[in-house]
DNA sequence: AATTCGGGGGG
DNA sequence: CCCCCAGAATT
């Protein structure tokens, strides 16, 4: 039995989740993919938004989405270069793309019918582990353990007496986030089970956030072993990738052209995109502009025919 | 295990 | 300015 697993009690956990569910039948927010008549479609759609998006984005992009395909069905029919003008500048637009390949899965592998087996989600495009456990739990009321950012932070932080998680999910943070989760061997368990996913989730994004934790407001400010510890800093993370000048940022600039045009004249390309002002004033070298176009073209963003560059 | 992939919110 | 955000796929 390690360190970690001294303080946790049962009665100490069953506190903590106690406190936590109650706050979040007080407090959680009525993001429209919470409504009970959103499918389960629609869950999927909110979590491949919000991947590496924030909600405050993400909002009205995916009712304006749902309203244009409401299903997996609607989505695989589209063009690709309508999916990505209409994910717009939601970033990472190979999100879209994945998207549109699993709708299409969807339809020819699953009947049209979105599974609600994390295993079978885990397989099609763009879902990974929390995905699929998000969607599995969130959606279809199978009680996954699911662990995201946010829960991460949250699990840290009251039980472990740290600042945040792990740079990279280990398995002792695996290993805490199943040890967290309700007995769901009866219906209120089950039940409380999938609430406890949303509600640790919405309390590292409400309160115990990253920076400047409204802990004044916490549940379990009393059950936390990081105030409880002073609030040691978390330990400094690698410096995250600079923007400006960057491929990431040259690739997006093209992408808001052919968002705009559809496509572009690769000999005029470079002018055009420098004229919208995305770059800054970043000039890219010529070596950049053939990675940027190159690999848009080879992650099926963008088509290159006859010197002309344009979405799929 | 480390990199790459957008774009913007907010301290 | 800098870190962070309901991560996934690739190397």
């Amino acid at each position: 039995m390690s360190s970690t697993d001294h303080q946790l009690t049962e009665h100490h956990v069953s506190d903590v989740r106690t406190r936590i569910l109650d706050w979040y039948a007080d407090n959680g927010r009525d993001l429209p993919w919470r409504d009970p008549e959103t499918t389960a479609w629609g869950v999927l759609v909110s979590e491949v938004m919000l991947q590496q998006t924030q909600v405050s984005r993400v909002w009205d992009s995916w009712l304006a989405w749902m309203k244009r395909w409401p299903g997996p069905a609607d989505l695989a029919e589209a063009e690709a270069s309508d999916v990505l003008i209409m994910w717009g500048r939601l970033g990472y637009p190979r999100r879209a793309l994945r998207l549109h390949e699993t709708a299409k899965a969807v339809v020819t592998a699953h009947n049209g019918v979105l599974p609600a087996d994390p295993e079978l989600l885990l397989q099609l495009p763009g879902i990974g582990e929390y995905t699929a456990a998000a969607v599995s739990s969130f959606a279809f009321g199978i009680p996954e353990v699911v662990i995201d950012t946010n829960i991460r932070r949250v699990h840290a932080r009251i039980f472990s007496g740290k600042g945040a998680g792990a740079p990279n999910l280990t398995a002792a943070e695996r290993k805490l986030a199943a040890q967290l989760m309700p007995d769901t061997s009866t219906a209120q368990g089950l039940q409380d089970a999938n609430t406890w996913n949303v509600a640790a989730m919405e309390l590292g994004a409400l309160i115990c956030t990253a920076r400047a934790p409204k802990c004044d407001q916490c549940p379990v400010l009393n059950q936390c072993a990081w105030v409880a510890a002073g609030k040691p800093e978390p330990e400094t993370k690698a410096k995250t990738q600079s923007w400006n000048g960057s491929d990431r940022q040259v690739r997006g600039a093209i992408m808001g052209v052919l968002r705009a045009k559809g496509a572009v004249d690769v000999g005029t390309l470079q002018t055009t995109v420098e004229a919208t002002g995305q770059l800054g004033r970043h000039l890219p070298e010529v070596s950049q502009w053939d990675r940027a176009v190159n690999g848009l073209v080879t992650d099926g963003l963008a088509v290159l025919d006859d010197k002309i560059l344009a979405l799929p």
